[in-house]
DNA sequence: GTATAATTTAATGTATACATTATTCAACGG
DNA sequence: CCGTTGAATAATGTATACATTAAATTATAC
């Protein structure tokens, strides 16, 4: 038995996908006929995948130029990092006042143990594997559905600079400890240090990450 | 000559005024060809405005069941205010330390002027516009669009809750003069005042409208 | 009378044909 | 030769017909 995905949502994977593994490459564009075409289905549930993934900031649609897969420009990077910097400390803040029990920050601690271990084997696709799901995971905590919608938009759409950048920064080292002194603070309910803590790591992160585009002279990614 | 706006961007605009004024109650069920029927257009424009309408968070598709137009429960607005406190306190630091001169800020500073006026003339909705007006300008002075953008759609989430707590609140003149304090915190570029008076403004705002929902038994809008 | 299975129904999901319109390219006039 | 106009073109926008499928309803067995 075949269960029943609909064709719109298949489309919806496949073309993140293929954005966030370079298959569509910033700045190319694409007729919604030959993205059917590749697809393998009719233009309509392709279309209503692109109109999603608009709305996400992945793509713009050009009317009668086709759909722009949107490069990522350092005032971008910048946007970004400032919205995930102020909700991801709030989340941070909220999860030390919601009072977890140990266990139940158990997978931020494995998410930051294997940061560490992925740091010794200088392993950053696994290291930033885990980066992101700390991340994603202290938003969850937070327990704020729309930040956690927000940050994972925010996310996507630094994802294939982020692939690029990893390589080219220093091992991030300060970053795992940042990320030890923020869970400590989230389990001795701190939300203030939780928060300023998290807020200064990201701040940090930023701040490399931007100098790092404008060394190598990238004005979009 | 007939100027050529699409229909899915009629539907869209159509769709959002029948929600905001409720026509579309919160909570109600509608079925694609219903709603393309009322707008005297066929499913598929009406389908592709109903996509983007759930993307930002104001109705839900439901298969088989039509399109629910969200009601916003107080764990909604907790969770919206939260967000817009983050965000707007962010655009009013990032305001402050761009410079802008007394006459770029002239837009703010009327605004202001027509709360206050509003309120001396006891009109709720005028009063309700301005602020409207004064946090969505503070917003774009901020100079980032994904904040822009995000405050937008959240502001757009409590449009219709907003309307029915706006007569059961106290008359808001503190909110003016804090709206004064922000406004002269940019003037003076001092971005970490201008931070921590629209920060606390809004918590306090946050603070009240969850109260009223608590005691009025206002389960969802 | 109730539970289960089969059938019907109604709504969405999808394909396709068509309408509309911005762009391109060529013809024409200056 | 350049600019303007107009037809051809190609892409999106839209309508519609159809396929699919979850829900509702009926029939049937126990």
């Amino acid at each position: 038995m075949t269960k029943s995905v609909p064709n719109s949502h298949l489309a919806l994977q496949e073309l993140r996908r293929r954005i966030f593994e370079g298959d569509l490459p910033a700045g190319s564009d694409h007729l919604e006929s030959e993205l059917a075409d590749q697809l393998g289905m009719s233009r309509t549930p392709v279309r209503e995948a692109v109109l999603m993934l608009e709305s996400q900031g992945l793509l713009a649609l050009r009317p009668r130029k086709g759909v722009r897969i949107l490069p990522v420009s350092p005032e971008d990077m910048s946007e970004i990092y400032d919205v995930l910097t102020e909700l991801e400390s709030l989340a941070a803040g909220r999860a030390a006042e919601a009072g977890y029990t140990q266990d139940a920050l158990r997978d931020l601690a494995q998410a930051i143990d294997r940061m560490d271990a992925a740091l010794e084997r200088s392993d950053l696709e696994i290291w930033a594997t885990a980066d992101d799901h700390f991340h994603a995971e202290l938003v969850r905590i937070g327990g704020n559905r729309r930040v956690m919608m927000i940050a994972a938009m925010m996310t996507d759409q630094v994802r294939r600079a982020r692939n690029t950048t990893l390589y080219m920064r220093p091992r991030p080292t300060k970053s795992n400890s940042d990320h030890r002194r923020v869970l400590d603070a989230i389990l001795r309910g701190d939300a203030h240090m939780a928060r300023s803590l998290h807020r200064a790591h990201r701040e940090e992160a930023k701040a490399i990450i931007i100098d790092l585009l404008h060394k190598h002279r990238l004005r979009f990614l």
